[in-house]
DNA sequence: CCGGGGATTATCT
DNA sequence: GATAATCCCCGGC
């Protein structure tokens, strides 16, 4: 397996690099524990034109400038007070497009998952939802900013795993109700038949 | 199985 | 002071 390239990050398209980042293997290696999942559910969010994107029109501030960053830098946020958010900045530098990761099916560490998380048995909601996948994978907004083909944080492609494109589905975006049109957009993909995917399946 | 509401706090107005 | 790219539990079918 071999981590993505910055070409792979600094494609132009967010809402085709959100598609091709499904099957992809995003994992961590903080405190000298590694855990793993597979990406089946991701959503992409436009810059500058898209009402649902923290960066609408150019919106810049503290919280999201890591949005600005150049493509393959993560940018992690909390939403609700207490869940942590991990997005895939992509694009060029100052072109605020980023992809969040919605759910992943875990392989590695899951005992330290069921740690992080308090839960007692690894069932489909170990990982399923942004908010449970930063939490299962130990990411926290102390690690916006860190770009994905570092030691602790990186995605990689897996080149045994093979998918047929038929296998990858559009909808419109999970919770953004307040984005007006831009809601029914179909920016959300997931992996037909995983039960990590979050919300509706179909 | 499904819908409603509370939790909890960083962030922005 | 209001809002939020969510999650979990509970009650009612």
């Amino acid at each position: 397996m071999k981590k993505l390239s910055n070409e792979f990050y600094e494609q132009t398209d967010v809402v085709s690099v959100a598609r091709q980042l499904i099957g992809k293997i995003v994992a961590t290696h903080f405190d000298g524990v590694l855990t793993s999942g597979r990406i089946v559910e991701t959503e992409a969010y436009v810059a500058f034109t898209d009402r649902a994107s923290h960066a609408f029109a150019g919106k810049r501030t503290a919280r999201n400038e890591h949005m600005y960053a150049t493509g393959g830098t993560a940018y992690v946020y909390i939403c609700y007070g207490m869940h942590q958010m991990l997005n895939v900045v992509t694009n060029a530098n100052d072109i605020p497009d980023a992809v969040l990761i919605r759910a992943i099916e875990p392989l590695e560490g899951i005992e330290k998952m069921l740690e992080r998380t308090g839960k007692k048995t690894s069932d489909s909601t170990l990982t399923k939802g942004p908010g449970n996948v930063g939490k299962a994978m130990g990411i926290f907004k102390k690690h916006s900013g860190l770009h994905l083909s570092e030691a602790t944080m990186y995605i990689m492609d897996d080149e045994q795993f093979h998918l047929d494109p038929q296998q990858i589905t559009a909808s419109a975006r999970i919770g953004i109700d307040s984005a007006g049109e831009d809601a029914s957009l179909p920016y959300r993909f997931f992996l037909k038949g995983s039960k990590y995917v979050s919300g509706k399946t179909r």
